[in-house]
DNA sequence: ATCTGGCACTCTGCCTTCCGGAGTGCCAAG
DNA sequence: CTTGGCACTCCGGAAGGCAGAGTGCCAGAT
């Protein structure tokens, strides 16, 4: 998706956005990737020597000069070199990317890496650990949804006259267990008859859809029965919206220290926006549904995240993703890179999860 | 150090001991007080002024030269003012501080907050969390361990003709599952037989003793079900054995930012071990079976934190200890209180437990 | 035998000053 | 439109100076 209007030379004729030559772009590029690897300003004459852009340093001072206009790029003071912008960023990534692809030999580490995992929690695990490692920055990992999964199994277990376990298992993996406090005491035949009714009704069904299908269940059941019924189903549906909230795994917090200079100031607020499971799964929410969504900056708008950008997309086990992953870095990431190492993630967790 | 030998006569003759007296124990019970304070290097003067010793600084400076030699003290160069070394901090722990208690509603509001929880997880959520807020330290509480619970029931579930899902619940609340690929189909009466069975021999069993408990089951059953049989045996023991490897979490990381002045390199690596999970499962291991356990700088052997303090103790749902809590923090930091709240922290998520 | 006031000394931390280097903007010529 | 030249700005590190805090030791007081 990166640089499909490249070559689109140029005018977007919307308000005061001036054409922006091949060249220009090309200037762009070079700082961006500049500054991604030096972390300091780059200035003209630097950067005609490191790369071959055929013109003279004062030719590139005045594209600059035209960025700079433009918002792209941006002096901290005078006489310094230049930084992109949040701006800059954003059109390096819609325009001037290529996502840059995993080598082969990496495609076949990450597949063996997450091949070995045991259950569901070890392939979370293991992708989170992965990706901080892969990007080098903190990576994020929501499990696999239940809205999005379905019914494998629902299974009742009575653990005391009127105590009753309620597991839920769905389609990816995922497990769910509830104890239910009964209003009265619980005979197995009514808790078998209930187990096939729920099985029958449910299996297969998407979650949302379940209570829906459920609704006229206690009907089915003697009078007597029935609020026992009515309380095992209220806390599955409990469950089942509860769980909505989804969980979230973390990894490769220890890279924040490669953030900046600048280090208390910069890495408190995203410190403690990690440990925010709400914040990770907005920000995670707010991935598109297809494609892999980068948010630069300011463009978080969460405060504490204002100087970081969030490459995330969604994995699915089949065709439609079930879940999101993603990870956190400074704004002055190697975007090309992440997006390689997450695009690629992504692929491998739901082929490994459609496999299991 | 030219003064080796002025309180000659104080010296007891064991190994260079000398009799700590009164006063002096008092000036180093001062200088951490205001040194895990202030975090700046502690002079005579001030601590005259800021305690009521009854001396004069000059006497101080002596104490202070004894105590240094001791190496309860250190200068971090000449003319400077003196901060404790692990040594002092330890001296300071084991002769010098009271554990300070929580106040009445510190306490009331632990136990609400703690009483919010909804189940196992929430527990061991909220509790982290608040044990991070009340030190404003990183807090790391373990799972209530599987080897310290007892079985309260097994649950076989038929997910497909040779596939079985296995649920173990323990008397803690927590809850194990694994799928089961079995040598052949499974009959329902074989797979109810089996749960009867297993139910039978293990429930109330502390885990640890379960395998031997159900070695000869598989003799109960007819020959052509054995395999079957065998394989579950094996799963099940697994999950015993495997879930040894406890689970943790972590919370207040951001509180690191608060450790020191010269950032990255005393927070990375820490940042590091608190993502290794073994890492801080051997750390809080190492907790003493009863009573807490402070482990202050040189003492932990594990490199990346050689200078932070952990203080740790166990937690259980009755009289003994099933898990472990704690908090990692600077050396230098305020014991008294930290150890308050860790103890109340931890006496009421056991009540917590006991009553669920 | 201890404590204390005094004293000379040392060291840090901070502030100021002072360049060198890198970078810029502008201009006039190619 | 590009380019070399030029004057200007500003940061960042080095060097120097200074106040403050702290020390060790000594000689006298208790």
């Amino acid at each position: 998706m990166a640089n499909e209007r490249r070559d689109e030379r140029l005018i977007d004729t919307r308000a005061g956005v001036r054409p922006l030559d091949e060249r220009r772009l090309a200037v762009l590029r070079a700082i961006v990737q500049d500054y991604v690897g030096t972390e300091e300003p780059v200035g003209s004459k630097a950067l005609v020597e490191r790369h071959n852009l055929g013109v003279s340093p004062a030719t590139v001072r005045n594209d600059m000069a035209a960025l700079e206009e433009d918002g792209f790029i941006h002096q901290p003071h005078t006489s310094a070199g230049r930084i992109p912008t949040d701006k800059g960023y954003r059109l390096f990534v819609d325009r001037l990317a290529e996502v840059k692809p995993m080598t082969a030999p990496e495609r076949r580490a990450i597949r063996h890496f997450l091949e070995g995992a045991v259950d569901l929690d070890d392939v979370v695990a293991r992708t989170v650990r992965l990706l901080a490692q892969l990007t080098r920055q903190v990576a994020v990992v929501q499990y696999p949804s239940l809205t999005r999964s379905t019914v494998r199994h629902i299974e009742l277990v009575a653990l005391a006259p009127a105590k009753v376990m309620l597991v839920l298992i769905t389609n990816t993996g995922r497990v769910e267990q509830r104890i239910v406090d009964c209003p009265g005491s619980v005979g197995e035949t009514v808790l078998a008859d209930l187990r096939a009714k729920l099985n029958a009704n449910a299996s297969g069904r998407r979650l949302p859809d379940v209570p829906a299908a459920l609704e006229d269940l206690p009907n089915a059941f003697e009078q007597g029965d029935r609020p026992v019924v009515s309380t095992v189903l209220a806390t599955l549906f409990e469950t089942l919206a509860e769980q909505n909230e989804e969980r979230i795994m973390l990894a490769g917090t220890a890279n924040l220290t490669r953030f900046g200079h600048d280090f208390p100031l910069t890495i408190q607020p995203v410190l403690e926006a990690l440990e925010e499971q709400v914040v990770l799964l907005r920000l995670l929410g707010e991935t598109a549904e297809s494609g892999m969504t980068v948010r630069i900056g300011r463009e978080i708008d969460y405060e504490g995240l204002n100087s970081t950008s969030v490459v995330s997309v969604g994995y699915g086990s089949g065709d439609q993703s079930v879940a999101k992953l993603g990870v956190i870095g400074p704004t002055r990431m190697d975007y090309p890179g992440t997006m390689g190492a997450v695009r690629a993630v992504a692929r491998y967790v739901g082929q490994i999860l459609a496999e299991s």
